[in-house]
DNA sequence: TTTTTATTGTGATTCAAGTAACATTATTCC
DNA sequence: GGAATAATGTTACTTGAATCACAATAAAAA
């Protein structure tokens, strides 16, 4: 399976409701590739591949389009999440108001420090120690990791052994979904890496040999 | 160029000081293809390509690679950044100690709104107006990008027409470098998008389809 | 009704990243 | 010093994602 199509058909979607804001009804695989910066042909690939038909002539029906990336992406399930490391990183997230827009919902906070933990606040933080009971009892599958990089696995084995299928994690640490714990049972999980500063270096590195060539 | 060897320079230099740490002074191909979970033929033409060279027998000298990967990052001048957007992200980002540890300074924050400006903190957020002289005067390279979805195309022109070139985009809307203002001239720069929401979003599908199929 | 046209849906092709394999060459050991 | 060994450095191969190109077909036009 790959992570591109799914990235792609969030920003279909995004997309998609502008243009129905707009008052429009049909698109075509032109009007989504121009603006994603891909070819029509994959936009077309990508629909097909998940089932979505379009009419010969006509495109595709913006309305239909909608429902169908919604059903995709699981929109018709709750979206809750729980954000674990209630740190400058998770505490951002936690109130970022980009993530209710798009229909996730933080369910909880956790954090091992007692000074952070707060029962009632808007969007509770609870200890760790009650973090498996929430996760079952909650049925979340979806958690992120923002805890430092030295408790990053100690957090990802716990968050997994509770039953969080997908990770977003920010510890510059690489998780792997391989680590199955005991012996041979190898979880299957996902895990979006996201390490701020490789990608800031990254953009150094550039940054720096463009500068270099030119003097 | 390929953004994933420099991401992979970054990790292989993490574990190196990490090695480092532990008193080792060698390493071979093998160990850092291990741990990266690729194979230690692309770790060789990884360095073969930056032009690292190592020892027929003894692998690879760890001071040396992290000499050598510090300078291709660009780890000898100085990671100067600025953050366009002071709200929940930014200011996390801001104040997180991940960066400042990878010799990544925050250099100012900006914000349109005047309330956020501050001349005398740890890090001043100043107002919008200053932006255009404070990159040229301080060559500031690199900005982050964490405004709201709908100022930040107007943002990004304004950094990029003041002279950044690396772009950390937190905004859900793809920003692309192709957008040059002035009709043909097409701006050199590079842009790494972080869309949150879709990343999350991508982790539901992952895990729903997969419940999906158990049921 | 027939022809034209515009768009989809998909098989063939391209391209680049990663893997595998091996020739090369320091180092070690006799 | 010479043989064996263990790693590098690189060439050839594989794979998969994106593009290209075109056949199929629905809508519009004549």
């Amino acid at each position: 399976m790959n992570k591109e199509i799914i990235l792609r058909l969030s920003k279909y979607k995004r997309l998609l409701q502008k243009l129905k804001a707009l008052g429009l009804e049909r698109v075509f695989s032109n009007n989504l590739g121009d603006a994603l910066g891909v070819t029509p042909a994959l936009v077309r690939k990508d629909f097909s591949f998940l089932k979505i038909t379009g009419n010969k002539r006509g495109g595709y029906s913006i309305d239909e389009l909608i429902h169908e990336i919604d059903d995709i992406l699981g929109k018709n399930h709750p979206l809750d999440i729980i954000v674990v490391g209630c740190g400058k990183i998770g505490t951002a997230l936690m109130q970022y108001n980009g993530l209710a827009r798009d229909g996730i919902t933080v369910a909880a906070g956790f954090d091992i420090n007692p000074e952070r933990v707060n029962y009632s606040g808007d969007i509770p933080i609870l200890p760790m120690e009650e973090i498996e009971n929430f996760i079952k009892e909650k049925k979340i599958k979806v958690g992120v990791i923002t805890v430092p990089e030295s408790a990053a696995t100690a957090v990802y084995d716990i968050m997994n052994k509770a039953g969080i299928k997908g990770f977003l994690n920010f510890s510059p640490l690489d998780l792997k979904c391989t680590r199955g714990l005991d012996g041979e049972e190898k979880s299957d999980c996902m895990i979006n890496n996201i390490n701020l500063a490789a990608e800031l270096e990254n953009l150094f590195y550039y940054v720096n040999r463009d500068t270099e060539n030119n003097e």
